[in-house]
DNA sequence: GCCGTTTTCGGCCCGACTGTTTTCAGTCG
């Protein structure tokens, strides 16, 4: 039999998503269903392997939040076959592509069966025909308006199905700010959701207005030049698609519940969920006008407040996805998340010696103008030959002209450092007598990165082995929604970190954010030291810092955590403790 | 299907908007 042993959570939180939807469309309870979704986020989030787990003597399955007698069991099912029974059982009565009709806005798991049941829709594709026969709307319960709105959600899900890039939505969250910002009577105004909650991606943007004429705000933002299409708009609540094409939700409250708001349409689910149970305990009820003691409302006003009447101490909104945030709140032992202003330099750069636009002097010119103490200046080897990677020859002599600059430099230093690529026996392409010359060496892998986990793995633990090497760059080599991550085990990555003392990049590129918020964790709990750096290529690049720090704060990182908040001298220290 | 200083049953978060309805189900966040 096929060795399954090294399935990955995350294909078992498909399993579970997958198992949900389909019980959802046959109609299961509600609870049931819910039970399939909490499980699949827990092990999503999950740093160690289940396969791990399920093989332990000491730790066991059911100890996990959400996983219960049989849950654990059908965990151990797929962990030792690759599969789950009640999936195909599932999958024999329903068509899977009725998952893909659900996903169709304005449609859910009910009007999905139906369709199924009574038109035979089974993927998205008959339902398009079924459209447009016009044979949608002679259903009960649909209509014209339906219809129409079906063959538009199928060509919007075709358009842009994926979440974006955080970095490309900011400029349409700030030029509807500031449309906002010049209606009469506003009093307050937020971004909420997954953008305030600084994740990666957005897939939706959710803004909050205190106002006191709530329907000329709702006037005022269907108005808003960006905007493509007017999807709802309600007395409290619109929503519009703007170009490009993102879907804005505003949402207005009086200012007495501001707060209550913003607490609840920050989110996460899972988080606003296990706070409002919290409070229910307490005989409490929370929504999003405030907290309320039987008719009598006891806050609302502020966030702070809102958490308080809870007995919790305010929590910063990258830490809220019921990760453990609230029982660190309750413990009082939440992080002192690390700030863009802690960070005193930047660790990894390209400059016009390799593929960088700008020259040595002029990135290490705009470092110094951002108030950084010291950049290590990173360029490509002799394998990337694509970016003219250096050879030991022509990186010797670019470290003389670093050392030469540093000479004329004051105050400020810039690190002799490489990015030397990772082969595929996992030995680095630059001679180790050149290497130890250096004062900073990051290894990443560029090439022939399709091979098994095991393989890969193998590859990068003997990279950093070598006792030259102070850090791993972009661990994954993701890109978000082009490229996935290539085979690797993180948690023997990080182990192997930390044995060796080397620190791992947090990849601050916009679309790489690489490691993320769950590796990011892994490695604070294992003592692994984090460089937070921004790869860039030009001077521009420099300013990807912040996003760096945004994805080390959704993974509990404190200033300790991160090398480049130490100052020069410190930062030495920590490097020569290597080798 | 999970969970429990109300433990082995009976709960399980909450409200707005739309479309197709005559009082509400379904969807969404």
């Amino acid at each position: 039999m096929k060795n399954h042993s090294d399935i990955k959570n995350r294909d078992i939180a498909r399993i579970f998503d997958e198992v949900a939807d389909l019980l959802e469309i046959s109609g299961e309870s509600f609870f049931r269903v819910r039970a399939y979704r909490n499980a699949s986020r827990v092990i999503r989030d999950l740093s160690t392997p289940l396969s791990t787990i399920a093989r332990s003597q000491n730790a066991k399955l059911e100890d996990l939040p959400g996983i219960g007698k049989d849950l654990a069991e059908k965990i151990q099912t797929i962990v030792e076959t690759g599969d789950l029974p009640l999936r195909r059982e599932l999958e024999s009565e329903l068509p899977v592509g009725l998952l893909e009709v659900m996903r169709i806005p304005g449609l859910g798991p009910r009007k999905a069966h139906r369709l199924f049941l009574e038109l035979g829709i089974t993927d998205p594709e008959r339902l398009e025909e079924a459209a447009r026969c016009g044979k949608i709307r002679e259903l009960k319960g649909f209509g014209e308006k339906t219809e129409a709105q079906i063959l538009e959600g199928i060509e919007t899900l075709r358009s842009f199905g994926k979440r974006m890039l955080r970095a490309d939505v900011e400029p349409i969250a700030l030029s509807i700010i500031e449309h906002m910002k010049r209606l009469k009577g506003l009093e307050k105004i937020e971004i909420a959701g997954s953008y305030r909650r600084l994740k990666e991606t957005v897939g939706d943007l959710d803004i909050l207005v205190a106002c006191r004429d709530p329907a000329g705000a709702m006037d005022h933002f269907v108005s808003f030049p960006g905007v493509r299409k007017t999807i709802a708009k309600g007395k409290t609540k619109s929503s519009v698609v703007t170009n490009p094409e993102i879907q804005v939700d505003l949402r207005v409250v009086g200012a007495e519940s501001f707060g209550a708001a913003l607490q609840y349409f920050t989110g996460s689910k899972a988080h606003g969920i296990a706070m409002r149970t919290i409070a229910q305990k307490k005989g409490l009820k929370l929504n999003e006008y405030g907290v309320f003691k039987g008719e009598k409302m006891i806050a609302g006003r502020t966030e702070r407040e809102v958490y308080e009447a809870a007995g919790l101490p305010w929590i910063p909104p990258e830490l809220r996805e019921n990760r453990g945030e609230i029982e660190a709140a309750l413990e009082g032992t939440l992080p002192e998340l690390i700030s863009l202003s802690s960070i005193r330099g930047d660790l990894h750069m390209h400059t016009d010696e390799t593929d960088g636009r700008d020259s040595l002097e002029t990135m290490a010119s705009e470092a110094k103008k951002r108030g950084y103490l010291y950049i290590a200046v990173t360029n490509h080897t002799k394998r990337v030959a694509m970016a003219g990677g250096l050879d030991e020859q022509r990186l010797l002599k670019h470290w003389d002209a670093v050392e030469k600059l540093n000479a004329q430099i004051e105050g400020f230093h810039i690190l002799k450092g490489v990015e030397v690529d990772i082969l595929d026996d996992g030995t680095l392409d630059i001679e180790d007598a050149v290497l130890s010359k250096g004062d900073y060496v990051v290894a990443s892998v560029h090439y022939n990165t399709n091979m098994s986990r095991s393989q890969m793995t193998r590859r990068i633990v003997r990279a950093l082995s070598n006792p030259n090497v102070s850090a791993l760059a972009h661990p994954t080599g993701r890109l978000i929604n082009k490229r996935p991550p290539y085979e690797v085990d993180m948690e023997v990555i990080i182990a192997t970190c930390a044995k060796f003392g080397v620190a791992l990049e947090l990849n601050a590129a916009p679309d790489r954010l690489d490691i993320d918020d769950t590796s990011c964790r892994s490695a604070r709990q294992h003592g692994v030291k984090v460089s937070i750096a921004t790869d860039a290529h030009n001077k521009g690049g420099l300013d990807f810092m912040r996003y760096g720090v945004y994805q080390a704060r959704r993974g509990w990182l404190e200033k300790e955590d991160v090398i480049n908040t130490l100052n020069f001298r410190l930062l030495n220290r920590f490097l020569k403790k290597r080798g």
